[in-house]
DNA sequence: TCCTCTAAACAATACA
DNA sequence: TTGTATTGTTTAGAGG
């Protein structure tokens, strides 16, 4: 960060800048300056500067509060997804591959390859727990209790932690023996000297960082720590949906007849859950996030992703900084919301939100904070989120937000929306830190919270959300077609540097990793329509192993419940056979910015204006309400355009 | 206000107002609650209700002392925006027509109707007077002298004046004469019968209001008195300039290489200038604000500003509490700040602005008091305004506020960054009270200062000041272009009632007139690049005359210091041309919520941020910074669906 | 056409 | 009260 702004752009403002020192003043409060810094010593001094459309403030209370969400809570929504999986509403994969519905009425596709057009979903109205239009909204109260036993999660307890670079070595080291020859070799790294300042400016910011991050948990964090449990889960039940994942199992949707009501995933309160044990949580004592082997045993090498040479697909975005995960901000919010803060009542602080991701997205650590602007934004914007204004005598900052059922069951109807898949991305502050990274080098943590104690996402909850939110996805638009318009059509045929086109791609600079889909059911899960996407789940194992097992070294048992459904959908595919690929890929590294666009997957949660506008033609609601099942359109366009052979692929998912 | 506030959505919360009352809580404060109310017998009673998000507190210091500001020095930085609009940088219009510049290097502008491309500007670095990075910064001294010929102005006597009501009703009266046929037709007020309630007690608190307002002179008024003026101008300097402000006059700009410094504008000294003769100063005994009807010459009657049939576009905002003034706070800030109370130390204390928007602009008088908040906000928030810490020794409640000179020049080196256009909002409250406006009552004073024999900002003021918004915005994209994408594109093809879909609306509730865009030259005329814009003014004429004069019904000679450019444009409007759709636009007020999206202004006053980002991209910086003169994309999208035809107005604009 | 993201403007609100 | 920080809303535009 600093490296990117403090260089040319304030030369002519750093003279005043001892005299009327503001904080706001961009740059002024860069890292590069010696003297004020540090943010006025605010708590977390993750950002790197304040970025142009970042007031400075954006970061503040940004700080080590993080911690308070624990492992078991962040990979609670893993859990729910499988769940989600895991109702079955009697669909058929063929139900379930919705396409999106046209809003307005007369709306015409005009174009490219319509994945699949038919028509489905209209009575989700009528699935099973599927009303929720009048469902009963969460009243704003609060509930502080925190169950005893199923909040060791909350811990604000913030234990020096090593810093993310740390961390993320350990990351890649780990890769790279998994499932990476040679994720970041040295010679890949092909970064300037002044990025070698600009890491240990980084360095140093997180040094400070470890100073102030423990200052800053406001009392917006109040909801954070009222996890509010349900009696009826035990630790032991999420084992159980955890076990009917692979199975068609009978309907449990309408088990959940209520938004976030009863049937909550137990994620938040089973620590002691196969995914409490993953490997990034149990780390060494250095690293105590910091992800096993184990954790990478499906670890995708995805030329696209990686500019420096590395395959951060299926890295641990938790400690993997470089790499911008590839959620939508709604997707990364609806994570938040399920993760077990919100509890029961399915609300959650806009700075509960925050701590979340920046405690699972070590990418967020560190870049600038434009990223809570848009989290801003899509909070306000998408109608899948409203908030719940605060009690009136209840201190706190702003409101709560949740997820609208109106707009969850939307999503879940499959009212389902395209979205492109940005390029890849990576931070370039990151990229800047690769070579400290590569350097182990112990430093103070970055963010203080997400580090803490393995509380974070494990990396492999990462990688079941993922597969979750392709196989959605993939239910749209999983057909020969897709196959075809999107693997194929799409396969990067190197369409040019769109690093540099994209015009706030060297603001926020950050690598993001190809994202597969945002999830739609991540906003619908506990609503009560879990089941509804069970049917899916066959595509879900078929997709997740066309996209994931091909490239994996380690489809790993135990590590996926997905492969139950990979058999019976009688195409598992073997993961042998990405080898080679994996193998061409390394030699993809040929630079920072590769395209990776052509890339498809289905969107609504992000869908900020579902369709309310114009109300001329109203006439149409009904249709996009009850769309159709999660559309994914979106492939992995991993984009190799050297090694990457798509015919191994395609075989692969044919 | 309170109407809006306490009929539906807020019935929940009425019954516990009493109770855990908050400041903060919506309808706390409600003035329908007889008992509180009055805001706690604070000095200035101005304020309806305390708004959701205020605090009663805000609205203490409100009180009569806003009679300090005289009318020459209200006038002044009108003329101060003249004198901006008369320095010539010999940039040619052509030069002027700035086309948002790429920041990227390489954008490719793929879409539809990109304006005008032609680069251009990177030379305004180099222009007369825009190296003021390195302005001297004024010392936080204070000037507390007071020029004994040139204060006529500072008068803190608080003579008895008439409600806020009656000068409404006088404006309106005038402007209905004037230059609508009926701006506010009985049958076009289509307020229910609490309205009528919510009028009356608005009424009562002006009572209130006239027994406290004496009370609140406080010692943040210590600026206000000291108008330290520079005797190199006369009062017929300011004169000289005007003359010239039709002619591309050779270079002034440099004339006034400081900031706040020597070439300050005459218009606080100079109260016989041709402005201060303005209609609006010399109003009746009874209403000394009032504007004559000279001052409503070149009043616009924009459909779309008008949800009840009124024409509050060029509306005298200094007595027309209904409309909320289309300037930013940003805006208004710089405006308080240039208004002469600064004097040449260009610094003013958060209680004189407070008095000089309340005094000039009677909304505010009797909005809700987040609009302080806002102003705080803004002032702490943007980068344009600095704080001057009080002297030690000096006593006095806050620091004082000036112009950064730094950002003030970023903004005049056409760093501009465009800024939406915000839904016209009619203040509610105004509106309840609209019947009793039209039916002539004297009441008291609702601010005692404003109406102070006719010290406040002249309606032709406000109008000057608009248009110089306007014309500035408008010199990036007055061209063909402009004309076809955004006066056509942008018409109102009836898109829609997006005054439904509007949120805020609700919320905010206040009229609030559309906003031309905030003129970046507010922050930063007295530096020392009074110049760079003198070309854009060209433009401004055009753009103005296009967008008031051809609704207009008077063009008004003398008062429009715009039209020698028009001639020496080429370009001079008819204003006669508007004429028609003026009327049609009346027929247009058939609600309150209309569509005027696709407005488009340049707005940099407001951005905190102002644009230094994206290092690695530095290149085509200076294309960035030197940008591009004022961006105006955005035009009036009056969107009226009845009446207004868009051919008229691309007729008089071609 | 729709979607996502980013930037920004602006406002409201909490709070020190 | 003043000032700052956070939160929330909305618009724009790029890019796909
Ligand atoms: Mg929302
Ligand atoms: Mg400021």
């Amino acid at each position: 960060m600093t490296w990117r702004r403090s260089s040319s752009m304030f030369t002519d403002i750093v003279p005043r800048r001892g005299a009327v020192f503001r904080a706001r003043e961009p740059g002024a409060a860069s890292s590069l300056d010696p003297s004020p810094s540090v943010q006025q010593q605010q708590q977390d001094v993750r950002v790197i500067t304040n970025n142009k459309g970042l007031r400075a403030s954006d970061w503040s209370a940004q700080g080590a509060s993080g911690a308070l969400i624990g492992r078991s809570v962040q990979t609670s929504w893993v859990r729910l997804f499988h769940r989600l999986n895991d109702a079955p509403d009697g669909r058929s994969p063929a139900d379930t591959r919705a396409k999106k519905k046209k809003k307005k009425k007369k709306k015409k596709k005009k174009k490219k390859k319509s994945f699949c057009s038919t028509s489905h979903r209209e009575a989700a109205g009528g699935l099973p727990g599927v009303s929720p239009v009048l469902s009963p909204v969460v009243p704003p109260v609060l509930s502080p209790v925190v169950p005893p036993v199923l909040s060791p999660v909350l811990s604000p307890v913030v234990p020096p932690v090593l810093s993310p670079e740390a961390e993320e070595e350990r990351a890649d080291g780990a890769m790279l023996s998994l499932s990476c020859t040679d994720p970041w070799p040295e010679g890949s790294v092909g970064l300037e000297e002044e990025v070698v300042t600009a890491a240990a400016q980084a360095e140093e910011r997180d040094n400070n960082n470890n100073n102030n991050n423990n200052n800053n948990i406001n009392n917006n964090n109040s909801l954070c720590s009222s996890v509010t449990l349900d009696d009826s889960l035990t630790s032991l039940q999420w084992l159980q949906e955890f076990s009917i994942l692979g199975a068609n199992v009978p309907p449990r949707a309408h088990h959940q007849p209520h938004l976030f009501g009863q049937h909550r995933p137990p994620g938040a309160d089973a620590p002691a859950s196969p995914l409490a044990a993953d490997p990034a949580s149990i780390g060494g004592p250095l690293t105590p996030g910091k992800p096993t082997a184990a954790a990478y045993s499906r670890m995708q090498c995805l030329p696209g992703i990686v500019a420096h040479g590395h395959c951060p697909d299926e890295v641990d975005y938790k400690t993997n900084a470089r790499v911008k995960p590839p959620y939508s901000y709604a997707t990364l919010i609806c994570m938040a919301m399920q993760s077990g803060k919100s509890g029961k009542s399915g609300k959650t602080t806009l700075s509960c939100i925050y701590h979340w991701i920046t405690d699972n997205f070590c990418y967020y650590r560190h870049a600038d904070p434009t990223w809570q602007n848009s989290i801003r934004h899509n909070l306000s914007l998408n109608k899948c989120f409203i908030k719940v204004p605060r009690q009136k005598d209840e201190p706190g900052k702003g409101g709560f937000w949740r997820i609208d059922p109106q707009y969850a069951e939307r999503l879940l109807s499959g009212a389902y929306k395209k979205r492109r898949m940005p390029p890849v991305q990576i931070n370039p502050a990151l990229q800047s830190r690769l070579r400290l990274t590569l350097q182990p080098r112990s430093r103070s943590p970055c963010g203080a919270a997400g580090a803490q104690s393995g509380l974070g996402v494990a990396p492999e909850a990462h990688r079941l959300l993922r597969e979750f939110e392709e196989a959605t996805g993939g239910d749209q638009n999983w057909d020969p077609h897709l196959a075809e318009g999107t693997m194929l059509g799409s396969w990067p045929v190197v369409r040019g540097r769109l690093g540099h086109k994209r015009k706030s791609g060297s603001r926020s600079g950050g690598a993001k990793a190809p994202r597969r889909s945002s999830s739609p059911l991540l906003c619908t899960d506990e609503q009560k329509d879990i089941g509804p996407l069970k049917g899916d789940f066959d595509w879900d194992a078929l997709l997740d192993s066309a996209l994931n097992g091909e490239l994996s070294l380690d489809q790993g048992g135990a590590l996926s419940p997905l492969e139950e459904d990979l058999t019976v959908r009688g195409t598992h595919i073997s993961p042998a056979a990405d080898l080679h690929v994996l193998a061409e890929t390394q030699r993809n590294t040929d630079g920072s910015d590769f395209d990776e666009e052509t890339f498809l997957a289905t969107a609504f949660l992000e869908s900020p204006w579902p369709e309310e506008e114009e109300e001329e033609e109203e006439q149409g609601r009904g249709d996009f309400l009850c769309g159709s099942s999660v559309n994914l359109d979106q492939l992995f366009d991993l984009g190799d355009p050297l090694g990457g052979d798509p015919s191994a692929r395609i075989d692969a998912l044919l």
